[in-house]
DNA sequence: TCTGGGGTCCTAGGACCC
DNA sequence: TCTGGGGTCCTAGGACCC
């Protein structure tokens, strides 16, 4: 059997945590640049506050507003996923607030999901739904269920707790369809989770929807197609962007916000002990400002042989933004993409590639460790710039770190 | 005034090979 | 009149997930 585990609106429920006075009120957290919104506690679904809406456009009053803060809350990730890790051997880390967990099918699985959740409120402070099922798809269906229902665990152990539970769940709530085909599959007449198990044939299916689609269709009828990810394979790709603050038109704004991106995807990649093939950049104006022309421009480039270096990255990122960029528009966001990721160990060079020298790796592990002690960018690559940066995120209403920052801990007064 | 960031997989079509 | 058969690789775009 497989759990879904899933922390209750997580990243409102970790605000919650270190500022009690949050509990039992409307929470809203917003996205970077304080845009949208992305989590909501109980009391600000009730209000009627939809997901991703701009947030000038919701009612604020009465309502507790926060930047998002990832340090705080894939620090509260961990800690929930290193309780889950006690209760199974093979345990997939599905997003920073759900994994699912490989289960014995000869144990009381209710008592199990039940202790899961009183060990997580416990030691974390955080609210966690269990669905239980024969197949990844039918245990996020059980999940939903757990949620709608309010009993929080809920398990389908049986051909008829299958039917029932898929019979009383809309198609656009199953893993795996989202919008497009839930509006595709509705007009059809496909209502429900059942409807669309028992409705339609696995050819019709593959023609509308193809393969994936197929896997779900299986999944839901009790047939394992998705697999337990529990080693995790490495990335193929990573991407650092960023919405800015507010619009430039200055080609000097553009390098700073570009390198640092680049610098980030190169940390990152060197982190996970991988290097890049190829390099994309973009960058555009304001999508939301129909009345102006747009302008998307966006290039790849093939590194000569794969690396992992800031420096070759962070040139050969401006390179692009030089040749791309044009100065009669006001930019609003740009972005770097590091792909086609081979792990750093088995570069394959070129046949007129000597490779790094160990001189810059030396540089490059000891920046690492200088930032990781002292903070990102104590030290770093002049172009990044220094002072005002005009185009920086607006981040305004962020609650303390209060897990990872010795200067932003919690103080108890007694 | 004001609208996030980061991923994966699949398919079709084009370019190319012999 | 009449022009093969069998592959691979790459890319863009779409759909999905959180």
């Amino acid at each position: 059997m497989i759990a879904l585990v899933d922390c209750n609106n997580f990243y409102a429920s970790c605000e919650a945590l270190f500022q009690p006075k949050l509990i039992g009120k409307p929470v809203v957290v917003l996205s970077n640049n304080d845009g949208c919104v992305i989590a909501r506690s109980a009391e600000a679904k009730a209000l009627g506050i939809p997901m991703g809406v701009p947030a000038y456009q919701i009612d604020t009053q009465g309502v507790e507003i926060r930047s998002s803060n990832f340090a705080l809350y894939g620090d509260i990730s961990g800690r929930v996923m290193r309780i889950l890790a006690r209760f199974s051997p093979r345990q997939e880390i599905y997003s920073i607030d759900e994994c699912f967990l490989d289960l014995p099918d000869d144990i009381d699985l209710r008592t199990l999901a039940h202790d899961m959740r009183a060990t997580i409120r416990r030691e974390v402070g955080i609210g966690v739904g269990v669905g239980i099922a024969p197949t990844k798809t039918l245990a996020k269906a059980a999940n939903w269920k757990a949620k709608k229902s309010g009993a929080g665990v809920w398990v389908i152990d049986s051909h008829k707790s299958r039917q029932e539970l898929l019979a009383s769940m809309p198609v656009d709530e199953i893993w795996g369809v989202g919008r497009k085909h839930s509006k595709r599959l509705i007009s059809w007449g496909i209502q429900t989770a059942l409807d669309f198990t028992e409705k339609v044939s696995e050819v019709w299916i593959q023609e509308k929807m193809s393969i994936t689609g197929v896997r779900t269709w299986k999944e839901l009828r009790g047939k394992p197609c998705i697999l337990l990810e529990d080693i995790t394979p490495p990335k193929k790709s990573t991407m650092v962007s960023r919405t800015f603050g507010t619009g430039t038109d200055r080609l000097n704004d553009l390098e700073e916000a570009v390198a640092s991106f680049a610098l980030s995807a190169a940390e990152k990649i060197r982190k996970d002990k991988l290097a890049a093939n190829t390099i994309t950049l973009f960058f555009h104006t304001d999508f939301h400002r129909k009345d102006r022309e747009q302008y998307s421009p966006s290039g790849t480039t093939s590194f000569f042989s794969p690396t992992n270096d800031s420096f070759t990255i962070i040139q050969t990122a401006l390179t692009m933004l030089r040749g791309l960029f044009r100065p009669e528009f006001l930019y609003r966001k740009a972005g770097v993409m590091l792909g086609n990721l081979v792990p750093a160990d088995e570069v394959q060079l070129t046949l007129f590639d000597t490779g790094e020298s160990p001189a810059r790796k030396q540089l490059l592990l000891a920046m690492d460790a200088v930032n990781y002690r002292f903070g990102k960018e104590t030290v770093k690559p002049a172009v990044l710039g220094v002072g005002g940066k005009p185009w920086k995120l607006k981040q305004s209403l962020r609650s303390g770190r209060f897990t990872t920052c010795w200067d932003e801990i919690v103080e108890v007064r007694v």
